[in-house]
DNA sequence: GCATAAATAGACAGACCTGTCTCACCACTT
DNA sequence: AAGTGGTGAGACAGGTCTGTCTATTTATGC
């Protein structure tokens, strides 16, 4: 086994810290736990992250990084509008149903921190408003750019909800009725041109 | 000026720890904050409340037993299924542009405790259950059972996604988008009866 | 007026929090 | 071989948390 370099290390304090935050949450995760969780010497930590804020925006920013190239990669899949927003839900709905599904971190990271002012609160809505630009553009394909904004936003909230919903108990009918009504507003944008 | 019986006392407690979980989230919020703001012993609120947990569970009740009343009056103004749920899109967009609006407390209570088993997840779900069940009959007089089930899912999931979007500082656009996603998707329903 | 109950202020325990610091160790480079 | 920088382990400070307890005062009912 080789040694983990500086990077390794570095990452591997993120990953640590992202599971126990998934799980846990923001605040009632400390330090502490996350140290021993990763393996790592408390200084360790420090030297790479000056403090808790900012290891939490580099965990949000990291998987808001990989989520976005995840969804860049399944547009990339589709040919029409329809599909590639339907693999966007269809995707929302397997991670409703595995394993260690526990409710968006982001959502959860706007939750516990309410001051827009605040580093975490900002990194949180930069992922929100990464997935919103990401639809819109798919829907510029289809409908006027104001429209498309418009119906962005309603899909955006519509997988908000839906995450919500199925953190509650409901994956399926969470996913089933979200999409339905994605498309049932598709379809009437359609109609419109 | 009377001086505050028992029943005032607990619940002044409920309301100044209302307006505090409201701004600064359940586990930012610690008891002597409480106490002090409410200027009441500590003793007091552990004769009311045995622990953290029972008051957050009676604030959560307390706020959705005045959030169900509202929305039951709200909807005895309206004549049309349509209109009712208009008229309560209408009141999220007021809410939405009032000088306190921090969110919705039991979206935050959901991300805060993650565990369903918790009493805390389990007050917070109980209002959002209300209020789609509350949908679910409104829509209940226009189409079948079923689809009312499925409409006031999406429309919960409508709301949701709008609370958060207008949380992130977009009040306005999140409102008139989420209203029209609405109606988008009750009129194809009505269209398909 | 007197007894009972409730409320007050505050100390206190024990745990946890973030962040700093020390010191020893180890791997690698020059 | 000596130095350098990252790392581990853990003590430590100073603060906060929930929840308990005591001692005193206030309010209420009979």
């Amino acid at each position: 086994m080789t040694e983990p370099t500086k990077i390794d290390k570095r990452q591997h304090i993120v990953e640590t810290a992202y599971e126990l935050f998934k799980r846990a949450g923001f605040h009632a995760t400390g330090i502490d736990r996350i140290i021993a969780e990763a393996g790592v010497a408390k200084m360790t930590m420090y030297r790479h992250f000056p403090s808790k804020d900012d290891l939490m925006v580099e965990v949000l920013t990291y998987r808001a990084g990989r989520f976005e190239r995840q969804l860049d990669r399944l547009a990339e899949q589709a040919a029409t509008p329809e599909r590639k927003i339907g693999l966007i839900f269809d995707r929302y709905g397997r991670w409703f149903n595995s394993a260690d599904f526990h409710g968006c971190l982001f959502a959860h990271a706007l939750a516990e921190f309410g001051d827009p002012a605040h580093p975490v609160f900002q990194a949180a809505a930069r992922q929100k408003n990464g997935l919103k630009r990401r639809m819109r553009l798919i829907l510029e394909e289809m409908i006027p750019a104001d429209e498309a904004d418009s119906v962005s936003a309603a899909l955006l909230m519509l997988i908000e909800g839906a995450t919500l919903t199925a953190r509650m108990g409901q994956p399926d009918p969470a996913i089933r009725d979200a999409r339905k009504a994605a498309m049932a507003i598709l379809a009437a944008r359609r109609r419109s041109q």
